[in-house]
DNA sequence: TCTGGGGTCCTAGGACCC
DNA sequence: TCTGGGGTCCTAGGACCC
């Protein structure tokens, strides 16, 4: 039996890179991607219309200082980092931390376009991929031949290699004896780089670590580690399970304690269906659900036109609809009703919603609305109902609340 | 000057059924 | 007077991840 050698592959700055292979004459500046619907890059477009993308000059580009919105970051390039500012920061701190930092919203097709072929170039050399959002994977070395060899590095350089000759993308590689540990190991030489861990290598290079670097450990049971005095992954592993148990229940606890030594036997899982779809928006002011009722109604028969097309452009159809709001105080409510059919229909998640906001508290601004469908089935499998269900025809299907 | 959008999984209570 | 127990589904909220 082999050992087990499982890869973390990240994505350097990968949205922030898919657009310096565009515009390579800022590479090295502070450049952050992310904010709101502003289409500055559309607007830099037509104004250079009769030069090419690469041409347009550096002092152009729109800057941070000068950024209004609501959004956050979704990346910042290396140099942009070295102010303080990085991923899930709002832009405005951002905007105080680096003002002269270049901004540049998300363009997602050419994302995913690249998201494509990085994964593709992976699958040709080793086949067993998990996929882990746009920008990073897991990879199973170990029956791919010569996947053990230097611990997995000879086969991370060859895919790191694959990958930067088809793209121009650079990535992070760690190899370890499985998920949790490769997570990690992917971090440690970054970017460009490969780290390869052995299970000896435990105390040295785990133990260490903030307990924040357990991908499963958020800010939530972070605060209570460090109320508790453990700040390091070692501090956790030093405890009894049982006494983790005691403080974060059965489940939680006694998977901290293996997690903190290391064990994890999750497989690498190439395949899975999809549990719900959904569509949000944050507004750009504050909207009241009385004052700003017709407003807000476009938007819902918007979000929910939006996820029905998701529905059907991927083939699936949905038993359960929700809605979302967050209010302007940040609190978030959500509502949800099962039917006794399939849909994949607007106009029924629209009328589904719409008893569901009737459900909840519409006294104060909402900030943000979004529309999910969950309990999804493949279209072509879903079971037909006994008689067709009729939808209550006429205005009431146009109604907000 | 607050903090996006798209997801997954878990918990917990109540309904309902056997 | 005494009030089982197990399973599944539905709903709401919350933690966490990318």
């Amino acid at each position: 039996m082999p050992d087990r050698r499982i890869a973390h592959l990240d994505m350097d700055a990968f949205f922030a890179s898919v657009e310096l292979l565009r515009y390579p004459q800022l590479k090295g500046l502070p450049i952050v991607i992310g904010g709101g619907r502003r289409t500055v890059d559309e607007e830099l477009r037509g104004r250079f219309a009769d030069r090419p993308l690469s041409e347009i000059p550096p002092e152009a580009f729109p800057r941070l200082k000068d950024y209004v919105g609501r959004g956050v970051i979704t990346t910042a390039t290396y140099p942009a980092r070295q102010f303080g500012v990085g991923s899930a920061m709002g832009m405005m701190k951002a905007a105080r931390l680096c003002p002269q930092a270049l901004v540049l919203p998300v363009d997602f097709e050419e994302v995913r376009r690249f998201s494509r072929t990085f994964k593709a170039t992976i699958r040709e050399i080793a086949p067993v991929v998990e996929d882990r959002g746009v920008d990073e994977v897991y990879i199973d070395f170990t029956e791919v031949p010569g996947g053990q060899r230097q611990g997995g590095r000879a086969l991370a350089r060859l895919i790191q290699k694959a990958i930067f000759e088809r793209t121009g993308l650079t990535c992070s590689i760690g190899v370890a004896p499985n998920k949790l540990i490769a997570k990690m190991a992917s971090e440690f030489d970054k970017p460009n780089g490969i780290s390869i861990v052995q299970p000896e290598d435990l105390q040295s290079r785990i133990w260490p670590l903030a307990v924040r670097k357990i991908n499963g450990i958020g800010p939530k049971a972070e605060t209570r580690l460090h109320a508790l005095g453990l700040h390091t992954i070692g501090d956790i592993a030093a405890r009894e399970r049982d006494w983790l148990v005691e403080h974060f229940g059965r489940s939680y606890g006694a998977w901290m304690h293996d997690a903190a030594w290391g064990r994890d036997d999750r497989p690498v899982v190439t395949e899975s269906e999809p549990v719900s779809m959904s569509r949000e928006t944050t507004f750009e002011r504050d909207l009241h659900p009385v004052r700003d009722r017709a407003e807000l109604g476009a938007i819902f028969s918007d979000l929910c036109e939006r996820v029905a097309e998701d529905l059907r452009r991927k083939g699936y159809l949905g038993r359960t609809i929700g809605i979302k709001l967050r209010y302007d105080d940040f609190r978030i409510a959500t509502r949800d009703q099962t039917l006794d059919h399939y849909t994949a229909d607007a106009a029924t998640i629209r009328k589904a919603g719409g008893q569901c906001l009737k459900r909840v508290d519409l006294g104060r601004r909402l900030r943000l609305l979004g529309v999910r469908v969950g309990k999804l089935v493949k279209a072509e499998l879903a079971p037909q109902p006994a008689k067709l269900v009729a939808r209550e025809p006429g205005p009431g299907t146009l109604e907000l609340f």
